[in-house]
Parts: structure tokens; C-alpha cells; sequence
DNA sequence: TTGTACGCGTTATCAG
DNA sequence: CTGATAACGCGTACAA
């Protein structure tokens, strides 16, 4: 019962185990017979022959293993690409191997050497923050990678993201379009590129209208303390003595929207009648709630499937010049942000 | 440029192969000489040593890799099992490798290969109808795995399942105590135990008390049509005309549970005043709805410690008995199930 | 402590 | 032109 190597399959077909290992790769540039080929293919056949993959690694040093690195691949929106990735990579023959990092440098570093012990061929990656030293080690390393979501401003490397500062000017534009004058964003508190410019957006927008009343238009959230801290926002903004309470909020992530959105609801705030709101990405839980939410719809197929296409191109070829592609978020819009009454 | 390999901190520690890995594996009963420790870890720690995984598995035949297979990554009870699991897994030294089979028998035998081929210590499966086969050859060839959320019949292995008669039955009663007496079940048309179990035990529930006046309280779902078939089976049971409308609804899982809701939103049935409404498992979309829902959570950190240990025990040791644990889901009581008036 | 066979394919080189 | 031989990738663990 132990495994059938290739060395058996040699035997029992009478030939080399070169000619196996030839004809099993279809390296037959005409230099093996046919009737041998023959052969080698029965016995490989009729031994149920599986070559040996670690074996192949060692010799190769390819592993035609994936490694992909998320914030966490419980959140819907990384689940999401992970499965798209997945069925990309097996199409070409690759195994994912997927990580959490938590948005944690340390666990990020534990996840950039696992890869790396386990000599992954190359690397899909959403960055945390401060860990630009893994990714230039990485690259002195000459591991390829393609960041995700987010792209490290003082790293130079293949990235596939979305425009979040024009779809975020635009939804801000659109909120004033549709009459709302006190709009806030709900945003996290980082350093993340990506984030910022969903901040720069909105607020560039708010300015070109003359609306950035106050520098408090913009909540910055602890990412690990989501619901108290919007809570307690949204607790001082629409007490009762607030003269200016917000007639419209954006949210900028699934989770702040989540989190929001159920504290909205606890303050018996109506939506859109006493507030618009907009979300970004897409989760199953926007559909539950009473007024259709409109959000922002980030490409993820595109996204995944570039990802692993660029990647690809890398692994083949490391000399091919960065690519940096910006994909188009779209706007969907729901009643949540109807235009404003009265 | 090249990886640094256990030759090159022999040659730099002026000592042997051999030593540098009984040094480097703490294979160091009283073997090895405290000086050449010490050399051997500075020369390690100077040329930034990391042993090939690769090559260690070729001898060792060990991978350290443990294989999940689910139905779906991108589904939010697996996502979130899956993350439970990657950290258990990575607290003992394993990596995950993670495969979505779509309940579909052909891609799950592409896993199982798969993860065959890359020689995977162990497997997590949640199990695909009629695959009996690629488990049993699985055992045939000693692989260890345990299998999660569902068992095969014909199937003697480990496996960590929750009491799905005792739940769903219990949910029954519950709804029968408060007050409701025509409950209909919302289920996957399958023959997967875990799943038919819901379903005997409600309608078991439902017979004791006399209440279950016609075969069609059960409404068959095809996975692969949720929302058609969900839409046009509410449309009738509601339809106006209908002198014998349901009063309760249960749902046997998340996802026929949010396409179940969004069609009662659009029916502009109120919950829980028209109907009463319990769901399986949990997601964060329950949470947004209007009336907080009542659910059955399962135990996922249980589910997902469990399997792992399970495992890794068996890993270790092959002769271990069958484990078959059997956990406790717990009813989440929510106002969407309130007592029914009059 | 160390030399070395071994795990199993790949591929350059050599022989027929 | 066809097929075999053997070095190699890199640790592990037994024999010496």
C-alpha cells in the first residue's frame, strides 16, 4: 500500500525511469519511440501512477503553490476573492494557500515566511500596514507578488486596485446632487493608502461645494473598536440638542456600514426620510435591511481574476515591468439615498 | 542570491551536515558538543538560515499540511470555520490548504486528489453527497481525515456534527409552546443526513402535537435555485386565497433564511405579527433586519478546535478508535418568534 | 561526530 | 535517433 514511485513504474514497463519521467512530462520532442511510449503510459495506467510532487519540487524549485494574504478570511468581501482566486489558480494549475493576517505586522511577517518556507512560487497579497521591510525582503528575494485592495506607497510592485478616490468623490457628488448639505463619512483611522484617498474623495468634494463646514465630517473608527466607537459617535451627533445633525452618512467598509447601520436603527433614525446612507462593498447583509442600501460594488471577479493573471505573467517571466492596473468601482444605487425631500 | 541550505552553515560552522541538523531539530541528546551548538546556531542565525520544507518532507514524508474541504469559501459559515481552523491549525505547526467543492461530487474527487498529491497530513472535509467512494479510498490509502457539519452513512469515520434532530426539533416545540400551529420548513431538497435530520425533527415535533395536517408543512429547496423556487413557494402558500396560511417558518439554513426573508419583505409580510420566523446558523445579515431574528448558532470555535484536535491526534497516531462527536447547537431566541397574540 | 544512503523525480550527458 | 546512466535538489537518520 505505500506509494508508486516512478521507479515502478519503470520496472514494470522494462524501460529507463528517464523514459518515464519523458514521456509522463510529454518532453517527446521525437527522441522515444512510440511502442515505449506505449508502454510507460499502461503501466503508468494500470499502477494508478501519481507522480510525486515533493519529489518534482525539489528538483524544479516550483511548487505551483499560490500563497494569498488577507486582513482576515472570514470578512465576506476577502472570502469572496479568496474563492474567486481559487478557481483562477487551479485553472492554471496552481494550489492556493491562504493566510489571515488580522491586519497585524507581526502575524504578517509569520505569514510572509510561511509562504516562503513553503516556497510558494508567488505571493497575492493585501498589505498591512508598516510591514513595507517584508515586502522589499521579498523582493530582494525575488519572490513575485501582486498587492491587492491596497497598495504600500513606498513599495513599487504589481497592484491591482480600484479608483477609491474618484468613486468616493463621485458618490460624495452624488450625495449632493440629491440635495443632502451635512454629509459625514465614517472611516477608519489608518494610514492605509487606499482609505485615505475614500477620505481625500469625500473631502475634496465637500470643499469644491463649499459643505466642509467643520473638520468633524469625518469620524476616524479604531478598527478594533468598531461598534463602541461608532456608538458613541453617533450618540454625540444626533443628540437631541445638535441644531446640525447629518442628513446623510458614508460609510466606508462593509463592517463600519454593519455596525452603523444597527446603531442607526437603535436610534430609531429613519432612512432615507431623516438620513441618506451610502455604503462601500457588497454584503448579504445590506439586503435585509429595510431600505435597499445603496453602495459602492467593487469589480471582484476583475480583481481576482487580474490578480492571478498578473501574478502568472510574473512567475513566467520576472523581468516584465510593474503593472499597476486601477479598476472601476460602480456605484449601485438603492433608496437609502434618495433625493432629499422638501 | 541563492537559498542558503544546510550544507552552507556546515561549511561556515566548520562542522558536519549531520550536526548542524540534530542541532537545528534539538536532536541533541547529549550527542553533540556545547561549542559546536553554539557554532552551528551562529552560523545559522549569520546566513539567515531556513531549513527546505521541501526536502525535509521528501525524507520525512511529512508535510505539515492540513487540506479543508468545504462547500464554499465565499459561504460565511465556512469562511468563518475555515478561520478557526487556519489558526488552530498554524498554533501546532500545520498550514491549511482550503478547497470549495460547490457540493459537487466531480470537484470534490479534484480536491481529495489534490490533496493526495501534495501529500497532505491529514484532511477536514465537510462531505459532498454520493462521494462514498473517494472516502473510502481515502481510509484504503491511510489517510487520516475527520469529517465536519455532515456524515455519510455508509462512512465509519471521525466526525464532529451537531445534534441536528434534537435542535430542530426543539425549535419546533418551541415554536408549538408559543402558540404557533402551522409551521412550515424551508429545507434543501437533499439526501444529506445532517440536513434530513432537521427535517425529521421538526416534522416529529410537528406529529406529536397532532400538527402536522398536511405533507406539504416541508418545502423542498434545489440548492441550485434558491431564489426562484423560494419566491414561487411563498407566492402560493400566501397567496390570498389561502384560508390556511403558515403563522411560522423555519429555515434550515443561513441562506435559504436571507432569501427566504428578502421574499417576505417583498410580500410585505410582517414579522412577527403575520409570521413567525427562526432560521439556522448565523449571519450578519440577520442583523440589519427590522425585527431581530431567532436562530440556531451552532458552535463554529468547537466545531473547528474539535476538528483540528481530532486530527492531529489521529495524525499522530493512526490506530486511535473512531471519534464521533456529537455538539450542542443553541437556539438564539430573537423577537422574530415572540409568543403569537390572540 | 561524521559519512552517507535514501526519499523521488528531472534533465544533461553518454552509449548504442 | 532512441534510450539509459547518473548527478542533483536538500535534509534525515542510521552506521561507523
Amino acid at each position: 500500500m505505500k506509494r508508486i514511485s516512478i521507479k515502478d513504474v519503470a520496472v514494470k514497463a522494462g524501460v529507463s525511469i528517464a523514459s518515464v519521467s519523458y514521456v509522463l512530462n510529454n518532453k517527446i520532442d521525437s527522441r522515444i519511440g512510440k511502442d515505449t511510449i506505449e508502454k510507460v503510459k499502461r503501466a503508468a495506467e494500470e499502477l494508478n501512477y501519481r507522480p510525486n510532487n515533493i519529489a518534482k519540487s525539489l528538483k524544479t524549485q516550483r511548487t505551483n503553490i499560490i500563497g494569498l494574504i488577507v486582513a482576515d478570511i472570514a470578512n465576506p468581501y476577502f472570502s469572496q476573492i479568496a474563492r474567486i482566486i481559487e478557481d483562477e489558480a487551479n485553472k492554471i494549475g496552481y494550489t492556493l494557500l491562504i493566510g489571515s493576517s488580522d491586519e497585524n505586522p507581526e502575524k504578517f511577517e509569520g505569514l510572509i515566511n510561511m509562504f516562503c518556507d513553503r516556497q510558494a512560487d508567488g505571493l497575492i497579497i493585501a498589505p498591512v500596514e508598516n510591514t513595507e521591510k517584508y515586502l522589499h525582503k521579498l523582493q530582494k528575494q525575488k519572490m513575485p507578488f501582486v498587492l491587492i485592495d491596497r497598495h504600500l506607497p513606498k513599495i513599487e510592485a504589481d497592484n491591482i486596485q480600484i479608483n477609491n478616490y474618484e468613486i468616493s468623490y463621485d458618490v460624495t457628488q452624488y450625495l449632493i446632487n440629491n440635495g443632502y448639505k451635512n454629509i459625514h463619512l465614517v472611516a477608519y483611522q489608518t494610514m492605509l493608502q487606499h482609505l485615505l484617498q475614500r477620505t481625500k474623495g469625500f473631502t475634496d468634494a465637500l470643499e469644491k461645494h463649499q459643505l466642509l463646514q467643520n473638520k468633524n465630517a469625518v469620524l476616524d473608527i479604531d478598527k478594533d473598536n468598531i461598534d463602541q466607537e461608532i456608538s458613541s459617535g453617533f450618540n454625540h451627533l444626533f443628540q437631541k440638542n445638535n441644531l446640525n445633525k447629518p442628513d446623510a452618512v458614508f460609510f466606508t467598509s462593509n463592517k463600519l456600514a454593519v455596525s452603523g447601520i444597527k446603531k442607526l436603527m437603535k436610534l430609531g433614525i429613519n432612512i432615507p426620510k431623516d438620513l441618506a446612507v451610502v455604503a462601500f462593498d457588497e454584503t448579504e447583509a445590506y439586503e435585509l435591511f429595510a431600505t435597499p442600501i445603496t453602495f459602492v460594488r467593487q469589480p471582484l471577479t476583475t480583481i481576482g481574476t487580474k490578480a492571478v493573471e498578473v501574478l502568472y505573467a510574473k512567475i513566467s517571466n520576472h523581468t516584465l515591468p510593474i503593472q499597476n492596473i486601477i479598476l472601476k468601482a460602480e456605484l449601485h444605487i438603492g433608496q437609502s439615498s434618495e433625493p432629499k425631500l422638501n
